[in-house]
Formats: structure tokens, sequence, C-alpha cells
DNA sequence: TAGTGTGAACCGTTTCACAGCC
DNA sequence: GGCTGTGAAACGGTTCACACTA
């Protein structure tokens, strides 16, 4: 790969993201210890930032539900350098033979059995609606701190050390038509 | 159906939505012409929030991308009584001939042709990433002002009467690394 | 008395404005 | 001159406090 300490500015950094540069250079000035006082230069700045957030090393993630949604999460990831999954569950066994996979595959009961050993931090829960509570406690009591919840089922963190996002991708489609009609009601 | 006029009180509804009872009637006061005074109840409400939000009758969506993704939001939408899939539209033609739907559904090329006769103003976009610019602005010059965009290539709204979601599910993960990860600075 | 409706205070974020630096 | 870094103002949303009502 060739040297890309090419610059790039907070202005054009904010339309990639849908923000404004100004607001890029506040969050660049809380992340990183200021002392560079010359202009932003892509390869180091990009290190910067992931140092700041621990992105080093791939996350270790862990995925608990291998219906459509999960072999698609299990399917794009596997090109992704960020993160790994690492280790799957499902509740209907016939799904886990049905695998050809090299990542290690358990029932979902086992996860308070396996799971504590591996020390994985970060999940992600594509299971029904119905499984979300029951699997997102055991993920939690297996030492789960992050977990990506895409079952559509809204999960409340237990306590402030467990960081939950829900996600209900057919509940946006009414949040978006939502927004658009009353705009117009000015 | 039985009678469901059965009070709640903010604060329950708070707790449902993960929020206070004060933010509650804060936006029903906002979206509800204000007249009656009593408590709320359950049925009458739900009505008034949905009449408001013009959820009346199910949204009418189209949807770009018969990949795995694709094919989730076509099985998950099916069972939902809020939106139905109307029209499809994929860049392979060999995955639209396996389809035994009975939704219609034509190859993306011909979105322009095809999608304003069909007066659909919401449209999920499911498609590879480095197909999400052109197939968005298909739509957009077909009719559409509502998107939900899944392919993780980010989009800006092109003006103010469209209004796009985008949703990346790979990078919710690093986000929720990196808000938990800076949280213990402190 | 429990719960709503709403001004007023509060707080985190975004934008503005501008000084300093390359 | 263009860009960064950062106080100060502006903004939007949340919480507080409390009068009012069923």
């Amino acid at each position: 790969m060739k040297d890309e300490n090419i610059p790039v500015t907070s202005e054009t950094l904010g339309s990639y993201l849908g923000t404004s540069g100004d607001s890029i250079r506040r969050d660049i000035g809380c992340l990183i210890p200021k002392e560079g006082k010359g202009h932003y230069e892509k390869r180091p700045l990009a290190e910067e930032i992931a140092q700041a957030f621990g992105f080093e090393e791939p996350l270790k993630i862990c995925l608990v539900g291998l219906g459509i949604l999960g072999q698609y999460m299990l399917q794009t990831m596997d090109q992704w350098d960020h993160a790994k999954i690492v280790l799957l569950f499902d509740t209907k066994i016939n799904r886990l033979e049905r695998l050809d996979q090299s990542i290690p595959a358990f029932p979902a009961w086992e996860i308070p059995e396996i799971l504590p050993s591996r020390g994985i931090k970060t999940a992600v829960l594509a299971t029904e609606a119905e499984e979300a509570e029951k699997n997102a406690s055991r993920l939690f009591s297996g030492g789960v701190k992050y977990l990506l919840n895409l079952t559509g089922y809204y999960l409340r963190s237990p306590h402030g050390g467990i960081r939950i996002k829900n996600i209900n991708l057919l509940s946006e489609l009414l949040c978006l038509k939502a927004t658009l009609q009353n705009q117009r009601k000015e």
C-alpha cells in the first residue's frame, strides 16, 4: 500500500459522514491529545482514531441466531477486517448441524456454559423476537458487554456497564414516513 | 378483539420505549390536538397516534436487492401489518427468475421506467454497497421520498423533500465498542 | 391522590466567530 | 488564503416543578 499521508480537510471528512467540519474538528480535538497543529493527513489520523477507540485488533464477536439475518451477518462480516465472528449459537439444533463452518457452533442453552471461558465482550443477537430476552440475559451473564440487538424486540440495559444497540429494521420504515409526513405540517 | 379502553400511564409507555414519562407526555402533547384532559387509554391513544403519523393504511414499499438481506426483509415484512412490499428489483436477472413470488419483480435498470406509475413513496435498498448510489438515484427520480438504506454505503439526501435512513449493521458494532471503551476513560 | 399538561431550568451538541498557523 | 482549534452563542431535547383535573 502506498504512502497515504495525503491531506484531508475536516470539511471533506464531514461530508463523508453527513456532518459539518466544525463537528469533526471538535470530535478529533476530544479524541486526540492535541499536539499536532498542522493539517490532517489521512493515514496518521486514521491510526490515531483507531487507537483512541481501540480498533487496532479486530473485535471478537459471538453471534446468536442463525436464521436468514444471522447468516447475512456471518456472510458480510467474513469480508471485514474490523470484527470477526468466532462463536455461534442457535436454538435450533438442525440449523447447527446443517452448518459447514469452521466457526464453533452450539445450542443456545449452552451459552452460560461455553461463553465465559472465551472472553468475548461483544455479541450480535439475531434470533426471533420471542427469544431475545432470554438469550440476552444468557449473554450478559456470560460476560457480554456490548450487544447489537437485531431482533426487533426492544431490550433495555440491565445496568450501566452494558451497552445495547437496538435496531428494528421494520419500524425504521414507519419512523421515516412519520418524520417526513410531520415536517409537511408546517 | 375485546374492548381495549384500558388505562395506560405515560410512565409505563416510557418504560416500553426506553424513555421517561415526561417525554412521552410532551410528545403526545405535540401530536394530539389536546382536548381530552383525562388519563390515557390504550386503544384510542394508539389510534390517534396512528392517525397523526398516517399509519392507518399499510405503507406500500419497493425493495431493491434480493440478496440474503433483501430476502430477510421480504420474509419478515410478510408477517407485518404496517407495511407491504409490493414491488421488487434486483440487478441480477437470475435471482429474479429463481423467485416464486406473487410480487412483481424487475431488473433494477427498469426502475425509472416502472416505478413512477406505481405511486410508491417508500423504498428499501438492500443491494451491494457498490450499487447503492446508482439505485438510490433511480429510486428518487422514480418518485421515492423515504429510503431505508441497508447497504452500508452512506447516502446523503439530494434535497429536503427526501429522507434517508442509513443503517450500517457492521459499523454499529464498532460504535458500541467505542462508546463503552470511551466512558471507561473517566 | 395519582396522573396529565406545561412553563422554566438544564444540559449536551451544533453552529458561529475568530484568533493562530502553515 | 485556507485550515485548524476553541471560546461563546444558539439550539433542541430532556428533566424539573407544579398547577390542574378526573
